[in-house]
Parts: C-alpha cells; structure tokens; sequence
DNA sequence: CCGTAATGACCACGTGTGTAGTCAATTGGA
DNA sequence: TCCAATTGACTACACACGTGGTCATTACGG
C-alpha cells in the first residue's frame, strides 16, 4: 500500500469527491480552514502523482488531477494498518476507545447496530 | 497530545505491559520479530523522554523507563485523530470498513454488540 | 586483575513531510 | 498590445523518523 501523508490525504479527499480539478481548484476546495499557498498545493499533487496516488490529463497549459487509487480501500486498508498499528490488531477496542473519548452519536450507535445485524449474516 | 511515531509506539506497548524495565530488557521484549539494534531501542527510548512520554529511575548504572502517559487516554486520542484525518470525523464507517477488509469475527461482533447495549443506556 | 560486554551520551545520515521560493513560458484582461 | 497573473518545472530547507555508529566509562566473568 502506497504511503500517504495526513496533508496529501486532504488533497485526495478533495479529488476523491470531485475528480478532474486543475491545482488552483483543489487549491480552492481545501480553502476552508486550510490556508496553504498554491505552490504547498501543486507540491502535494506532484508527489501524489509520483507516488501513483493521482494521474493527470492535459487540459491545455495546464493538468487535471483524478485519483489513481479508489477511496473505499485505501480507507479500508488505512483503518486495518491503524487497528494493528495502535490497537495489535482488534477492533472491538478501537469502537470502545471511540465510544469513550468521542462519544458516538445515537445515530452512530443506530448505524453500527445496523451494521453488526448484517454482519452477523 | 505528544506525538508517537508507529517504531516509537512499539516500545511504548512494551512499557504499558510491563513499565519499569530498562532499555535492554525492552530490547529483548521487542525480539519477535523487530530486530533492532539496542542502540536503536535506547534512540526511540531517548526520543520518548524528551518527548515526555517516559520518565525514568536511576537504577545504578542504567535507567528503569516508565510510561508517563495513559495507555487507554493515549489510545483514545489516537483514534479520534485518525478518524478525524481519514474518515472525516465518522466512527460508523470506519467500523464498515473494518468489518469490510478485515473481516470481523464473531467474538468481536459479539463484543461490540454488549458495547453497543451499554452505550445506548 | 583484566579485558570483554554493557551502558549512557552524543552524533550521523538518508528519506519523508510540510511549507514554500525561483524561473521561464504563457495567457487573459486593461 | 503589453503587463500582471497563472502554470509547470525545479529547488530549498528545517524537522521528524528509522537506523545505527563512536566514545568513554564501568562492571562482571574467567
């Protein structure tokens, strides 16, 4: 699994929910809070391209950017490195942990509850 | 909240089982498989100190290392800034994702279903 | 008693990461 | 038409991290 850092992974959630944005668009898409210079931005998308995170299309001077990698198994991927990384591997701790220190949502409770019927198929 | 890096965390989990021991016994601990050289341990144990992560005691000639921060408040944290940085602040789908990659099994379904009846009291 | 091994203190070094600067070409608006 | 802004290409740089070396001291086994 490629290595992605915390602010590249700002940038792919960007591109992940709109693919095909030139560098000062996802500039402006991370506008919110993060006030990085357009160049921190292209840095960022360069090494995402490097890295086989990202590939680019030509739009006359300039390139649009589209994930290379698909979000739900990164993700996926991220969480079971995290789990074996903080947790030695077991979930059932990472939700009590969550549970604890967040405090889920009655509609996250409903969700996972929902989730844990279906998994029980 | 400090910041631990995955090698350094690895030792950290040797002194949450077992605090008090000193850089060769956490050496040896880490044998199964990291096979670092002690110098290398006694950097990650250096880097925690200052770090604040572990204190020690003087025993004789060599140090005795002792965790400094809560293993549950460390882990906590630790999770709600990764949900934070990958899944955006959401517990449920990070817990899908789990179930989906890694395949929960039934004791951990199990556990997270008592879990579950807890929290919605 | 003496040398080998262990220990702490300090140093090194390549790679990754966050953060941006410089330079040259190009393009769009006054 | 002409200059300021945009864009890509390349470069910079400090700090974190993984990995371990050097050096001086000390303690233990033969």
């Amino acid at each position: 699994m490629m290595q992605i850092s915390a602010a590249e992974l700002e940038v792919m959630a960007v591109l992940w929910a709109e693919p095909g944005l030139a560098a000062s668009d996802v500039h402006e898409k991370l506008g919110d809070g993060k006030d990085w210079n357009v160049r921190t931005v292209k840095t960022f998308l360069a090494r995402l391209v490097e890295k086989g995170a990202l590939t680019t299309r030509e739009d006359g001077r300039r390139y649009l950017y589209f994930p290379a990698i698909d979000e739900a198994e990164y993700k996926g991927t991220a969480a079971g490195q995290f789990v074996d990384r903080v947790f030695s591997g077991r979930a059932a701790p990472l939700v009590a942990h969550l549970a604890d220190t967040r405090g889920l949502t009655a509609d996250d409770i409903a969700e996972l509850e929902k989730l844990l019927g279906e998994l029980k198929k």
